[in-house]
DNA sequence: TAACAGAGAAAAAAA
DNA sequence: TTCTCTGTTA
């Protein structure tokens, strides 16, 4: 049985699947079959009869990644979904305190914020307390708490020496009784309570130390601080402060004395991209010290792109420094090259585009097999507008997600405050959508009444006294109350459609001549909600949960053959048979942002690497010369990550065209004497390549403004300026 | 209370 | 350019 498991895999992956119960840090180059290894590694575990399906974790980032890893595992091996602990960090924490509420001091049935119910909640928090939200923009103290929790520090433990920092510190603590007296967590919250639930609670620790011996960790470079150290615990390699803690409180046989879990961490440093969350590669370093690993399987051996893709990566990656170190092969030949197009403007640039991607379709290749991808979303614009003229259908991924629209999150606030009518933020969110005559002025007065009686605004709006409105929102009060009393015995579809009926929601957007889309929405929240109790229990507060914890797909209603459009960052771990790799100028990727940094800019180029490692058969990289950017149009000079390509490997498809042949569109001023026209490239001995933005002024006195890119934007006076034209 | 106009900002994103 | 937020006006 197991060899029939085991057939395929090359040495390297057989050696990472059949490796004994020790600390292993897998590092997985991109297209190296890393999912294949993680669930067979499982698959083995449980036929070789070393794990049984209740002794294993296996944890990742996305929903995606954990169904995709469970829906392998079941296609080898008959397995009980449930009783294996396969989900995401925020998933299996969730889990866990539901399972032991109690002891993490949380009510039975909490609710979860994301993140858009955290920055409503912290602008009601800030309005209460009569706060400058100039001085504290909500969105930098929900930053700041956020990453404190991260840190895995509670207010106590927070830092404070100035005024602005001990209110930021009295922010949060005030944060945190808001939530604890809603009975609300957010995302951060969940990591942090199931964190400190095992460090203080040493019976528990005991328990899953003893229960799960394999943990395989997915994307380990892209886990935060506080997520290494819930690891940590959960593996029973404890933590300096929480072992101490519990020898203090919990004398006697310490769980600490188990051996730890063997951890499986796989992992590519250099598929870091997310740093800007949270994620710290340097928890691979951290692992491999505090675990003493010294097992370490490269996975180099690439299975989908062609040689002279993979030397196109390798050899750009090269360039950063501290790196783990990692150099992908694959037995397919060279193949194409790459092929580079330097168009004179963003709608030349989605010319060329359409043009290849018509001619691929022609000679056979699907349109889903093709991606055009970007640094930033608002590069899509100019594409759609091209696609669309020519009649190519093509799908954009970004943008809200189904649980994240406005409709949605009206009903499923409706179906919080049945449940929970303490939730302010639910309450707050529908008290008066659809408008029932509820203004701000009768808010103020009933969130006044609710903090001077230390209640909840919807037990303020019982008690009455809300002013010229008081009919109004004793209405609103016989709303909800009417529903929970006809929930009574209604399965979760029924209440469902309840709420979205008698809440008005249905006949407001019908009445809206733009809601036809919410309508139909909310019809499928109702379907959703009949699935649900089909797979799931007939839970509310299940349903929720999983509104919360999985917003659904970022991508349109799949449906007929259509080109893929999407960031770099939503490629990640996607594959397609020719990629477009659009945009590649200075400024733009890399960012601006990221230019004066050189750490950011060694992201930006794990980025570029990711991009360049989705594609199979075909690459294309293509930048603009002048480019529409927030309205005005932007010069700028190819990104460094293009001169990182070994010129070998490129076919640059139009080096050397005529300035005539370029469209009329985006040069329109003449050349000037000196020949400095805008959007000349010219060379400097200092800044180096750049292109000419603009000028003034005439013989002795002429100044041209330069775009160097990493060097920045420069005014030069060209009577002094070693500046010589190069195009 | 709701509609509207003007100002200001604009990278990426999972749970 | 285009979206979001805020303050003003009907």
């Amino acid at each position: 049985m197991s060899s029939s498991l085991l057939t395929g895999l090359n040495p390297e992956q057989l050696a990472a699947v059949t490796l004994p119960a020790v600390p292993a840090l897998i590092l997985a180059g991109a297209g190296s079959g890393k999912t294949r290894v993680l669930t067979t590694r499982i698959a083995w575990l449980l036929t070789t009869g070393q794990a049984s399906q209740h002794g294993i974790l296996a944890v990742t980032f996305t929903n995606k990644a954990a169904k995709e890893m469970l829906t392998r595992i079941s296609a080898q091996l008959p397995i009980n979904a449930r009783s294996l602990w396969v989900g995401t960090f925020h998933g299996l924490c969730n889990r866990l305190l539901r399972l032991h509420w109690k002891d993490a001091g949380l009510p039975q049935t909490f609710q979860i914020l994301d993140t858009a119910d955290q920055l409503a909640a912290i602008k009601r928090l800030l309005k209460a307390l009569n706060i400058d939200d100039e001085k504290y923009p909500p969105r930098d103290l929900m930053h700041y708490i956020n990453a404190q929790k991260e840190e895995g520090r509670r207010p106590a433990e927070v830092e404070a020496w100035d005024d602005y920092t001990r209110q930021l510190k009295q922010l949060y603590e005030e944060y945190e009784r808001q939530c604890r007296r809603e009975g609300v967590v957010d995302f951060a919250e969940l990591l942090l309570r199931s964190y400190e639930l095992l460090r203080d609670n040493a019976p528990l620790r005991g328990h899953y130390n003893a229960r799960f011996r394999y943990i395989l960790v997915d994307e380990f470079q892209d886990t935060n601080r506080l997520q290494y150290k819930w690891l940590k615990l959960l593996a029973g390699k404890g933590d300096e402060l929480g072992s101490l803690l519990s020898r203090v409180s919990a004398p006697g046989p310490l769980a600490a004395q188990t051996t730890p879990a063997a951890v499986f961490a796989v992992g590519d440093d250099d598929q870091s991209i997310y740093a800007f969350r949270g994620a710290n590669v340097g928890n691979m370093a951290d692992f491999q010290r505090d675990f003493a690993v010294d097992t370490v399987i490269r996975l180099e051996q690439n299975y989908r792109s062609q040689g002279n893709i993979l030397d196109a990566a390798n050899a750009l990656i090269a360039h950063n420094r501290g790196r783990l170190g990692k150099n992908l092969w694959t037995e397919a030949g060279a193949g194409d090259p790459i092929r580079v197009f330097e168009a004179a403007s963003d709608f030349e640039e989605a010319q060329f585009v359409v043009d290849e991607v018509k001619q691929l379709h022609r000679d056979g290749e699907s349109l889903s097999e093709m991606a055009v991808l970007y640094r930033s979303n608002a590069q899509s614009r100019v594409l759609e507008h091209a696609l669309f003229q020519a009649g190519l259908p093509y799908r954009v991924y970004g943008g809200l997600r189904f649980f994240e629209r406005q409709e949605i999150k009206h009903a499923l606030a409706y179906l919080r405050l049945i449940a929970n009518p303490e939730d302010d933020n639910a309450l707050l969110r529908v008290i008066n959508f659809p408008a029932r005559g509820i203004g701000n002025r009768t808010l103020e007065i009933l969130g006044e009444s609710a903090r001077g009686g230390g209640v909840s605004i919807w037990q303020a709006a019982c008690s009455g006294g809300a002013g010229r409105s008081a009919a109004a929102v004793g209405k609103f009060v016989t709303l909800i109350e009417g529903m929970r009393a006809q929930m009574e015995g209604l399965s979760l579809p029924e209440l469902v459609q309840l709420a979205i009926e008698q809440s008005g929601l249905i006949e407001f957007y019908r009445n809206d001549k733009e809601g036809q889309d919410r309508l139909e929405n909310l019809e499928q929240l109702v379907s959703a909600a009949a699935r649900f109790v089909q797979e799931n229990e007939d839970s509310v507060t299940d349903f929720l949960t999983q509104a919360s914890l999985e917003a659904g797909e970022h991508e349109a209603a799949p449906g007929q053959d259509a080109l893929q459009l999407m960031s770099v960052h939503a490629a990640k771990g996607l594959e397609f048979h020719a990629v477009f790799l659009t945009g590649l100028e200075e400024g733009l990727f890399p960012h601006d942002n990221s230019i004066n940094d050189p750490e950011a800019i060694e992201e930006e180029r794990r980025l570029a690497y990711v991009a360049i490692t989705r594609a199979r058969k075909r690459l294309y990289i293509s930048l603009a010369q002048s480019r529409m950017l927030h309205g005005q149009t932007r010069f700028a000079i190819a990104s460094r990550f293009l001169s990182e390509i070994p010129e070998d490997l490129l076919k640059w498809l139009n080096r050397g065209y005529a300035p005539a042949a370029m469209p009329a569109r985006q040069i329109e001023r003449s050349t000037p004497e000196h020949g400095m026209r805008v959007g000349a490239s010219v060379e400097h001995p200092k800044f180096g390549m750049g292109v000419v933005v603009d000028y003034d002024g005439m013989g002795k006195n002429a100044n041209v403004q330069v775009n160097f890119g990493a060097a920045g934007v420069k005014w030069l006076a060209l009577e002094y300026a070693k500046l010589t034209l190069v195009s």
